[in-house]
Order: C-alpha cells, then structure tokens, then sequence
DNA sequence: TTTACTGCTATACTTTAGTATACTACTATA
DNA sequence: TATAGTAGTATACTAAAGTATAGCAGTAAA
C-alpha cells in the first residue's frame, strides 16, 4: 500500500522540481563559490579584492569560478576603463536572495546538529 | 564606507554560520544523496528497493552513501532477522525535514531560471 | 546439489575538482 | 628603462568523486 503510494509520489515528482533543486545546487557547490559570494554580497568588489578576501583561493580558481557564476546570471561584470584597468563585480538580484536559501540552511543545520548531538 | 562595513560584516560572519551550511550542503551534495533521500522520503525501503528506484546506481556507491547518510543522521538501518535478512532505511526527523531547504531551493530555483531567462 | 534471493564488499579504473607555479598584457610612475 | 599595479592565463600536476565488473556470505526452495 505504502509502497505503491511512494511510487506514485515518486512518479508525480515534477521534472521541474528536481531542475530547480540542481540548479541551486550548482551555483553554490564547490570549495568556493559561497566564500566568493559573500565576498561581493555587501558590496561590489574587483578581483583582487576578493583574493584579498580569501588568502587561500588562486587565481585560476577565482577567475574560472567568478565566470561560472556570471554565466549562471549570479553576478555582473563591469569593465571600467580606467589605468589601470578596473574590473567590478557585483550580484544580482537572483544572486542577493541566493541568501533566503542559505538562511534556510543555516536553521536545519542549527537544528540538526542538536538533534544528533542529544541523539 | 561601504568597503569598510563590508569587511566588519565578513568578520561578524559567527563561524556557526558557516558550519551549519556546510553541514547542510554535505548532507545533500554528491550525485546521489538526493535521489537516495527521495527514495525513502515516502517510507522506509529495502536496499534492493532503493537501486530499483535509482537504476543507475552501482550498489558499492548506494553502500557507501547509505553508510555516510546514517553517519550524518539522516537515516535509521534497521536489521529484520528473517531469511533472507531484510534491511530497512528510514529517514530521522532531521532526514524528513530537509524537505524544508529542498523547498526553499525550488522556489529559488524557479525565481532564478524566470530571472534568467527574460534577462 | 544447484539456483536464487538478500545485502552487500573488493579491486581497479576513469573522470571531475582543485592546486602549484609560473607567466602574460597593458600602462603609468619613478 | 625598470618597477609596480591592474586582471587575469597556461601548463602540469594531485586529490576526490564516481564507475565498472566481479564476487562473497547466508539461507531456503527446486
């Protein structure tokens, strides 16, 4: 009986259900894309502030990561023509509320780490 | 001004605030825990259940990640002593309440491709 | 005695993610 | 002409994640 509901369920699990949930989890998995992310969330940076940001990061990662994440629509590169040459980055507005997600995250983690530590 | 803020907010930044996203991302990440999680999501299955609903997983990967799954809390192993044995996995209250980030990141998720997609 | 069902484990491999280190192109200042 | 600051790229590597394929241990029915 239950078992064939499940089924069911499973069946009824929109393609788009599970697209949303991959989709999100991209633009925040990896060893980098958060710090990056909170990097620029309270304010545009160039990029050698954000290296500045975390010491660790090397270059190559930065800049492959920062294009995922302008291609995924997360952030904004702007070019400014100065000398020398000033590159910007900045979220946008999917990239800001990326932290409602992140709030959520924060609470079940909260609250998780209690329940397995009373057991 | 702006820099300046920035930079307290990021030292503000309580550390537990980053533990309990990670702790939050490890339990979801990797290619199968989703799937595995909502395979039992609806009730507790049998291993042989849980590959028949993912096809694609070899058992050494449904193993593993089963094993890190109940390690990390999300879900029970129960041994039933009948011929042949029987092993059911169930989901812990933190296992069944992940479905409150997962929801969160659907709405995300859609929010961000609508974002996306019309510029 | 063979077959089949359960729930796995072992070994070797490929693929993806991340690291290390050095270097480039442009330009203004010393 | 050398140096320093901007924002990166190139090449080669290591480590982590995942795959492929085969097999094990227990039991019970044919």
């Amino acid at each position: 009986m239950e078992k064939i509901d499940a089924l069911k369920e499973v069946k009824n699990c929109p393609i788009q259900y599970v697209l949303s949930i991959n989709d999100t989890l991209n633009v925040i998995s990896g060893k980098w894309k958060l710090p990056i992310l909170g990097s620029i969330l309270f304010g545009k940076k160039r990029f050698t502030d954000i290296q500045r940001n975390i010491p660790k990061i090397t270059p190559r990662m930065l800049s492959k990561e920062l294009k995922e994440l302008e291609l995924n629509g997360m952030l904004v590169r702007t070019v400014h023509d100065s000398t020398p040459v000033m590159v910007e980055y900045s979220l946008t507005d999917s990239g800001q509320s990326i932290t409602e997600v992140l709030d959520k995250m924060v609470e079940w983690g909260i609250q998780h780490r209690k329940a397995v530590i009373t057991g």
